[in-house]
DNA sequence: GCGCGGCTCTATAACGTTATACAGGTGATG
DNA sequence: CATCACCTGTATAACGTTATAGAGCCGCGC
């Protein structure tokens, strides 16, 4: 369909071997030569197939970013930003959607589609070590989030439990005593999950409060669907809470919804803080008190690791990341920052 | 690297090409031979090389969406509807930014990367027709939302006009009369934006109102931040409005924060409402009443017609389509639905 | 007994690229 | 003058797959 190397090298009268010289410069072709070459190019409009110097180099240049959720903003935004700086170095990145589905982090793990990619940063919920370790794939991987630890590969995280630590230590700070957290998975798998309940009740013992069972909420997912539903049936308890810590942003929107459902005044009868700083959160009425992660940090970091690792970097060992984060105070606290 | 057809031939005891009639049966194998070499498939791990077999057939299998703001949900919630519904098809579908940039979607429209992909779905906002008319790429194109008529490829949208006129007929059914629009950009190319005024202008005069030309906001791009600024320049007008139209969601969310900083009330002293039904217009407080245009059916249809391009089939002609769209009253204009 | 069609399977030529080995020519060096 | 190094350019073998042509075998009908 296309025009090819050999179109080029018959119109400007030399080999297809000088035309592909010409074309990535692996080795030097005469002035006059390239003059012609580069006319031929030109007027033609060639430019190289892919795939078959895929096939040959056995690079593609593409890399993948895989999420759980599209539609969660903190992704999307990640995203943006995991898309750019692979610009930068020459790369392209792809998204792609596991859905959360235990399948589809499987299938991109070491399926098939890791013969068309040379990298993959995934962020896993489903699947654990085993499975990681498991792996058959050659390609490098760079995990991100939550949920798989000591495997030969790099991660980066927040740390989860500190994180949860300073969200519950401001709410302290202002005078909250019954706090709640919704997202908790029970039986889930979702590591981070687990590990911002665990900050949450090593800073409710740190502080001298009580560990309360049944202000901790689980919920299915993580969507504001999810935190409302939560929220509600916290607020039928006979002694509600005061404040509430959701699992991320959009569950502490869903908390929002449900308190002005229910003619709550946020935050005098009770504080919300979030995870993520999503935009969204600066939108909400009350907004929202959040724990930013430097997501700038984490998917420049992500992408550069990952690059270095396809271009045989010698980097040293499988490394572990925590990227800093920052409480950012709004109106859902009460005490908005400067 | 990884596992090839020539390692499962071997194992099995069989030439490569029946090897390749088993995994992709183009030609009849006889059921002893079949079940050792699906065996060797299994105990080896093979998986096909998609760059090979892309050089030979000369597809991929691939297809992109190429949006102008991962970050907007908008756009995310559509992609995952069209990812589903790829991948029901057999293919896979990659997500693309063009980060509304001009240069992108040239790049994409007849760039490098169509080599890779079997087809594109692009929703062009910074080029127009002739771009369209001058590319050259081969694969199929299949355009969604405003801005391209007029050009020999599949065009996809709602009715903006007709959308307008809806939400216009709706804030006069309640009563309101002071009408304002944001999100207009006066000297801008983002064609449908264009067409909302135009539907919000027709829409006033067919309720025997009065265009108001102060009362239409611009914006410079269509986020919620934008719909915040110009809000707060409309209620500084000395006569504000008492409903507005937001260009999409985005932008009313932003009004909404507007309005709720000012103190004023929606829907009692501002009515609001948007396009894109995104799921976060469902958490506001107060809720957003929306146009939602039918993305599952966009999403499908853009990617169904694609792929039967991609597969030659005779469909008659470039087809423009306009999906159904819908009024959902929410609070915001004070008369939410069942 | 022989030709013929049908059924399996094999050998092999592409697809478009890049890397390697090599050829021809030129100028400098022993 | 022969040798060597060097510089340009060429021919060609991969990369892993699929489609085409054809080889071998069996049974059937004449």
């Amino acid at each position: 369909m296309g025009v090819n190397l050999k179109d080029i090298a018959q119109r400007a009268g030399v080999s297809l071997a000088t035309v592909s010289n010409v074309v990535n410069g692996y080795r030097p072709v005469g002035e006059r030569t390239r003059q012609r070459v580069q006319q031929a190019i030109d007027e033609l409009g060639y430019s190289p197939n892919l795939g078959a110097r895929h096939l040959r180099r056995g690079r593609t240049g593409l890399i993948a970013l895989a999420v759980p959720e599209l539609t969660n903003p903190y992704f999307a935004e990640l995203a943006e930003i995991a898309i750019a700086e692979a610009a930068a170095l020459g790369y392209t990145l792809v998204m792609e959607n596991t859905a959360a589905d235990r399948e589809a982090e499987l299938a991109l793990l070491d399926g098939s589609r890791q013969r068309i990619i040379d990298g993959l940063i995934l962020s896993p919920v489903r699947i654990g070590r085993e499975e990681v370790l498991a792996r058959t794939a050659g390609s490098p991987l760079v995990l991100i989030g939550e949920g798989v630890y000591d495997v030969p590969h790099d991660h980066i995280a927040i740390d989860n439990v500190a994180a949860s630590h300073a969200a519950i230590r401001h709410l302290v700070a202002i005078g909250r005593r019954r706090i709640a957290f919704i997202g908790a998975t029970p039986g889930g798998d979702r590591q981070s999950a687990h590990l911002r309940v665990r900050g949450y009740r090593e800073a409710l013992a740190a502080a001298g409060l009580p560990y309360r069972p049944r202000l901790v909420a689980g919920t299915d997912a993580f969507g504001r669907l999810d935190g409302m539903r939560a929220m509600r049936d916290l607020l039928a308890l006979g002694d509600p809470p005061d404040a509430v810590f959701g699992y991320n942003d959009m569950v502490a929107i869903g908390a929002l919804r449900a308190l002005a459902e229910a003619d709550h005044r946020v935050p005098e009868d009770v504080a919300v803080v979030g995870i993520d700083d999503i935009e969204e959160g600066r939108f909400t009425a009350p907004t929202l008190t959040t724990i930013a992660p430097d997501k700038r940090e984490i998917g420049r970091l992500a992408v550069r690791r990952l690059i270095a690792r396809i271009e045989g970097a010698e980097v040293a060992g499988p490394l572990t990341v925590q990227t800093p984060f920052r409480l950012l105070r709004r109106e859902s606290t009460g005490t908005p920052d400067a």
